[in-house]
Parts: structure tokens; C-alpha cells; sequence
DNA sequence: CCATCCACGTTTTTT
DNA sequence: ACGTGGATGG
């Protein structure tokens, strides 16, 4: 009996055929990722195969995660050795090492959607661009489109030499991607399409690649953009060992760039594909899988297969339509809790997935009134939070020099009287003389020629010297630490004394914790390493599976993951389909939203509840509108509608009233689970004289502990970091 | 140089 | 409904 015996013969044939072009076409829950785990334990324990030769891609750094731990499991030794990574993560780390040879500098930085968006706005300004013709945005994807299908900007003017309206997007291209370089950075698309550049110039390096990764694994392959599929297959060229798993009908990310012809063409690209289909479900019950059967049955694009389990019947699909949203969160909000409190179930076995991010508001708010713990993943990024860019602003400024972007960021905060026009004369010396702008700064002629606010500008450069001397003596968290207390930042805010500024304090002290938690973890701290890894962060990344909440999210970001209780929220036309595609005269549009229905459905293993509302509240504005065409697609067997009986129920639940519903409540946070948010403690643990353990300062004794305001202050004595004061909630100090 | 106010558009999805 | 960005005045 060997661990293989536990795979189905079609699993069987995946796992043992590690020679050449494999396609496999895993449908929903057919248990792919087991599939690459145990393929990756085949190659190393029977065929006796290096794991410094294998390669896995996968969607994102939580799957990525979760399959090397999965590997270490079955594999005695040496997992650590392979690859497993995003393709982001993957091209990062090759171009860390090469990216000289392109003429980058071995630190780029990595640019977010915001911060491309900044240096658009600056080449607009540039090039003299009318912004209320060609929005950034728009400008920003059609370049994005173009990196997406390996077009370069040279490339990108010829082939639209004789369209007049890409006129200036052909200039903005070029000019954007000049400013990029000139800022040593690259965006998350240059990432994979300069890694590309790199092995076609560098014959040399591809080859040291190749023959490293003789076997390649790619999961999630249906959602891989044209540029993704020339590095796997520059790489898998010499030794031809390359097996991808994907699902058509799971091709949730054309809006993007991935190109499903990748999926339906592979066969065509490597000649002797051998293809193998996974058609056994083993997560969802026989009712749930008809249902997503009978709604993608309906698209005409689509490689045939029929899933199947033989899992029983289960329970009919739940289904509701509510009058209003609030009406459906609340209904929502009593399943759950039902669920939980008399089924014995847990918060984590749920998950309310939607359409669009703003949906969550209002679960939110129904969650939080019926104290059901509940985390939020997606919507803004923790990494994209204000406080936590300035911070980072400023470690990118320290750590490399030529990222305008970021010192422009920063020099003026907190407010150190360095106004725009300011900016703008170092601007232009900058421009003028061909130095980054933080170069110019140090220039005695730049500094001479700025006026009344020289000596400040002189202060701030020093300031970052001053932390540069630093950088390679002190540890990345020590680093922001000597930043958020120098620039007077987080007192700042303190002083502000609003729940918003105390929430942004607690992000920079998570942020802290994150770096701690970086320098415990890496092999080889860096400044470098600490902010490619914060560049690279997804939200889901930061799910965890020990903390009992339920989980809400987009379908998009539930790809890949299953629940037992499913809660899909939000099915009308109009909202999903979104009113877009409806409109849209690309039939295909409705395919993909219908793809994303498949995968909403199939996510659920036992239970699923879907729901919809006559009423809604979008933009502030009040929307009627019909159930989902998607639902209707359902047979009617399948469901339970509940009929009168519901209505016997006096809910407890408490809902929120229309005008509640209009009230923010708090800024959603990403990263925290609300329900267990204390602002101020009842009792502290530790009183006066008791040692305590902080996350940083290590131990010490509690000098003072005085009440003020929304918190205590506790005053403590640390054994190596002296005298601290801090605020009670969020010190997070352990009595030991 | 900075704070405040108003107008606008934004939202479909994200590494 | 919300945040952003531009204009305005101190």
C-alpha cells in the first residue's frame, strides 16, 4: 500500500507520467492540488528526481504556501529545495539576481496600482495629455493589455502606426515605461515581461534555468496571460517537462489578460501533449454539483466534460428573495448563526461570497450587530493603507534612492513645509540634469537654487542619510521603528485622538509585527527582501485557518478555495451578471460571469444558500432589480424556496434599518477579525510590579499604568529597550 | 504653503 | 455614498 493507492486511476495517470507536455483538465474539486502534491513526492521519491529541479506556480502565496507544506509532509527531505511560488514571487526572485543585464539596478522597486496611477498622472502632465479625454486608468490598461500579450511599446506603435486615436497612448507607453526605468522600478506586469526579455536577450541565463527546472508544474493554468505561457514554455523548451492543470470552465480572468486560448491551444503549442481529465468531484454534494453543471451547461465555449461524484444527495440548495439587501444580510446573519449555535457547526465552515466588493458593507454591518466574528478579505489591501505606504514610502526611499515616487511621497510628511512648488523646482533641476530626484537633493546647486525652504529640504536629506548609515546595522522592524519615532508620525496621530487615527496606528504597529515576524522567518533579511515580500502580499494570503470567522469575499478571490456552508449573496441581474456584461455586445462577457457562478457554486461542500433582492441600495442609489438570469438556469427540484414557513419565524436578528445602513461604521480592515476588537480592556492582566512580554521589547516590569481617555497607558520598564509608554490595546503585552 | 470646500466619477473582478 | 482632486482664500 503505497500513498498513490489513494488516488483514482485518472489521478493515478496524472501522478505517474512525469516524461513531456501533460495537460490536465481538472474540473472543480477533483482533487488537482492533490494531484500536484503527490506528482511532486512521485518525481522525488520514486524517479529519485532533485527537488532543486522542480517548479510549481501557483495562483497565490497561500496555495503556494499550503502546497509546500503539503509536500513536506509526504516528502522526507528536501521540499524546500523546489520552487513553489507565484508567478510574480517566481520572476522576482530571477530578476533580484539579472535584471543588471537589462540595465536595471539589482533593487528595483515594485510599483502598485496606485502607484502607477501617480506616474501616469505625471506623464500625462508631461506629454500634455488631456486627462478628461484619456483617463489614466484607461491609458494604464491599455498599456497593461499590451505587456499581458508580450507587446512591447516599440512594438505597440507600429502595430497601430495608422490608428490616429492611439496616438497618444503609443507616446504615453513609451514614456511611461522610461519614467519606470528612470525610477528603477518595474509594475507587476514588467515583472514577468521583463524576466521574458531577459531570457531571450541572455541565451545564457534561460539555459541555467532550463536545466535547473527540468520538471514545471503550473496550477490554475486557465487564468495565465500570453506573456505567462512564453516564460513557462522558454523554460520547459530544452527538457519539455511541463504540466499544467487548469479547468476552462474556471477561467475567471480575461478582464486581466488570461487568455483561455492558452488552455484550449496548449495541445497545439506542444505537439505530443498527452491530456488527462479529472472528472470526479470529491467536494461537493450530488445536488450542489448538478446545479453548477446545469448553469455552465449553458455556454457554448467550453472543452465537454461532465463532472460527477458519488457523494449522496445532500440538502437542496437554500434559496431566498428577500425584499431588501439588509433583509438578505440579515437572513444570512440567522443561517449562520443557526448553524452554528444549534448545528455545531463553526464561524470558519462559512463563507459569503459576492459579486463586488461593496457588498460586503452591509454583511458587515449585520455581522457585527449579531456578534459573528468575521473577516473581510479584499476591498483595500492592508499594504495600500495610507499610513502603511507612507511608512513604506519611506523604507523604499532609504532602501533605494532613484524611486521618486516614493521620496515625493514623503518629503513633505509630516509636514515639514516642502509645498509643490518646492517639489516642482527639484523636479525640474532633476529633469534638467538627469538625476533622480532624491540625487538632486544632495546637489549644492539643486539646494541653492530651491529658496526659503533650502534649510528644511537640507533637514530631510539628512534625515534619510542618516538612516541610510543605518540601514545594514539595525533590523527592518528597528528600521521603522527609528522612522515612525524621528518623523514624530504615530505621536501624531496619537494626538489626533480619533478611532480613525488609532486604527492607523494599530495597521503600523501590524506592520511592525510583520516585519518582526519577516526578520524571524527569512534566511537572509533584507531591507530589499522585507518590501518585495509586502509588495507581493494578495489579502488572501493573510487567511488563517486556525481563527474561527466566517469569511467574506469576492468569487474572484474564493478561486481555489472550499467551504462547507456557502452563502451567495446578491444573484440579480444587473449585480451578477454584472450590468456590464449584460450590456456588453461581446456574448462572451455573459460566458465569464457565468464561469464565475460555476466557481461560486462549487465552492460549497455541503450546504449552499443563495439569495437575491428586490431592492438594493448602489452608488446611493436605490436599484430594483430582477433575479439572476444564472438562477433561473437551476432546475427547480434543486432548490428549497422555504415557501410560508419562514415567515412563522420571529427573527432575533437585529438588521439594519435604512438609515443605519447609510452610516459607515468603521473602515473596513482587512486584517483583522472585528467581533474580538477591544478598545479598552476591562481588566488588564498585569498590574503594577508584574513582568510583561512584548512582541518587540522582549520582557520587562510595569512601572505606571494610568486610565486615560478610550484606553489605559501602560508604562514599562524593558530589560534591554529601557522605558516605554504605550497604549494598552494594542501593546499586546503578555503577563509572564 | 496649507486648510477647506465643492464637484465629479466611480465600481466588476486582482497578482 | 464615498473619496479624490482641483480651486479658493487665509
Amino acid at each position: 500500500m503505497s500513498i498513490y493507492d489513494t488516488l483514482n486511476d485518472m489521478q493515478q495517470q496524472a501522478v505517474f507520467r512525469t516524461e513531456g507536455p501533460l495537460l490536465i483538465l481538472a474540473g472543480a474539486g477533483s482533487g488537482k492540488t492533490r494531484v500536484l502534491t503527490h506528482r511532486i513526492a512521485y518525481l522525488i521519491e520514486e524517479k529519485g528526481i532533485n527537488p532543486w529541479n522542480i517548479m510549481a506556480i501557483t495562483f497565490t502565496n497561500k496555495a503556494a504556501g499550503e502546497m509546500k507544506e503539503r509536500v513536506n509532509n509526504i516528502v522526507g527531505f528536501g521540499s524546500d529545495q523546489i520552487w513553489v511560488s507565484t508567478f510574480h514571487s517566481t520572476c522576482v526572485r530571477i530578476l533580484r539576481r539579472y535584471i543588471d543585464r537589462l540595465g536595471y539596478s539589482n533593487n528595483f522597486t515594485i510599483y502598485d496600482t496606485d502607484d502607477q496611477k501617480s506616474v501616469m498622472k505625471d506623464v500625462c502632465k508631461r506629454l500634455n495629455i488631456d486627462t478628461k479625454i484619456y483617463k489614466e486608468r484607461n491609458i494604464l490598461s491599455q498599456i497593461s493589455k499590451a505587456k499581458d500579450e508580450f507587446i512591447s511599446p516599440e512594438q505597440f506603435a507600429m502595430i497601430n502606426q495608422n490608428d490616429f486615436s492611439k496616438k497618444r497612448i503609443i507616446e504615453a507607453y513609451k514614456s511611461y515605461q522610461e519614467q519606470l526605468k528612470n525610477n528603477n522600478a518595474l509594475d507587476f506586469d514588467d515583472l514577468i515581461v521583463k524576466t521574458v526579455e531577459l531570457f531571450q536577450n541572455n541565451p545564457d541565463i534561460l539555459e541555467s534555468y532550463q536545466d535547473r527546472f527540468k520538471y514545471i508544474m503550473v496550477d490554475e493554468y486557465q487564468d495565465t496571460n500570453t506573456v505567462q505561457f512564453k516564460f513557462i514554455s522558454l523554460l520547459a523548451k530544452k527538457h519539455r517537462n511541463l504540466c499544467v492543470v487548469g479547468d476552462d470552465d474556471q477561467s475567471i480572468y480575461k478582464f486581466r489578460g488570461a487568455n483561455i486560448k492558452n488552455i484550449l491551444n496548449f495541445e497545439e503549442v506542444f505537439s505530443d501533449t498527452f491530456v488527462i481529465k479529472l472528472e470526479q468531484n470529491y467536494r461537493s454534494t450530488q445536488n450542489i454539483l448538478n446545479a453548477a453543471n446545469e448553469v455552465i451547461k449553458h455556454n457554448t465555449e467550453r472543452k465537454d466534460k461532465k463532472l460527477w461524484t458519488d457523494h449522496k444527495e445532500g440538502d437542496k440548495i437554500f434559496f431566498r428573495y428577500l425584499d431588501t439587501a439588509q433583509e438578505e444580510a440579515a437572513m444570512a446573519a440567522t443561517e449562520i448563526k443557526k448553524y452554528v449555535e444549534k448545528e455545531g457547526h463553526t464561524y470558519r465552515d462559512c463563507a459569503c461570497l459576492y459579486r463586488t466588493n461593496a457588498q460586503s458593507r452591509l454583511l458587515e454591518e449585520v455581522f457585527m450587530k449579531n456578534n459573528i466574528p468575521y473577516k473581510i478579505v479584499g476591498g483595500i489591501n492592508f499594504y495600500q493603507r495610507k499610513e502603511i505606504k507612507d511608512v513604506l514610502a519611506y523604507l523604499k526611499t532609504v532602501d533605494n534612492g532613484m524611486d521618486d515616487l516614493a521620496v515625493k511621497r514623503i518629503i513633505n510628511i509630516p509636514k515639514r513645509g516642502i509645498g509643490a512648488a518646492t517639489i516642482d523646482k527639484i523636479q525640474t533641476y532633476a529633469d534638467y540634469n538627469g538625476y533622480s530626484f532624491y540625487d538632486s537633493i544632495r546637489q549644492e546647486e539643486c539646494l541653492n537654487a530651491i529658496g526659503r525652504s533650502e534649510s528644511k529640504v537640507r533637514k530631510f536629506a539628512g534625515f534619510i542619510q542618516m538612516l541610510r548609515t543605518k540601514r545594514n546595522l539595525i533590523s527592518v522592524s528597528e528600521l521603522i521603528e527609528e522612522i515612525i519615532e524621528d518623523t514624530g508620525y504615530v505621536s501624531e496621530l496619537r494626538a489626533e485622538n480619533t478611532d480613525e487615527a488609532e486604527e492607523r496606528i494599530l495597521n503600523i504597529e501590524e506592520l511592525i509585527s510583520k516585519a518582526v515576524d519577516y526578520q524571524e522567518k527569512a534566511e537572509e533579511p533584507t531591507l530589499s527582501g522585507f518590501l518585495e515580500e509586502v509588495a507581493l502580499v494578495a489579502d488572501i494570503d493573510s487567511l488563517d485557518a486556525d481563527s474561527d470567522y466566517v469569511v467574506l469575499m469576492t468569487i474572484h478571490s474564493a478561486k481555489g478555495l472550499e467551504f462547507p456552508n456557502v452563502f451567495l449573496c446578491g444573484m440579480e441581474d444587473g449585480l451578477f451578471p454584472s450590468y456590464m456584461t449584460i450590456t456588453a455586445d461581446d456574448p462572451l462577457e455573459i460566458e465569464e460571469e457565468r464561469r464565475l457562478c460555476y466557481v461560486a457554486i462549487t465552492r460549497a461542500m455541503e450546504q449552499l444558500h443563495i439569495s437575491c433582492a428586490k431592492q438594493r441600495m448602489i452608488r446611493g442609489e436605490t436599484q430594483y432589480n430582477k433575479m439572476s438570469r444564472f438562477l433561473k438556469e437551476i432546475p427547480l427540484e434543486l432548490l428549497d424556496t422555504g415557501k410560508q414557513i419562514e415567515k412563522m419565524e420571529k427573527s432575533k436578528i437585529v438588521k439594519p434599518t435604512q438609515t443605519s445602513a447609510a452610516k459607515p461604521i468603521f473602515k473596513s480592515k482587512a486584517f483583522e477579525t472585528k467581533q474580538f476588537k477591544v478598545n479598552k480592556e476591562a481588566n488588564l492582566e498585569y498590574t503594577n510590579g508584574d513582568r510583561v512580554k512584548h512582541i518587540k521589547f522582549g520582557e520587562g516590569t510595569v512601572v505606571d499604568i494610568t486610565e486615560g481617555g478610550r484606553d489605559y497607558e501602560v508604562t514599562v520598564n524593558f530589560d534591554k529597550a529601557g522605558v516605554k509608554k504605550m497604549f494598552a490595546s494594542f501593546a499586546k503585552l503578555k503577563k509572564v
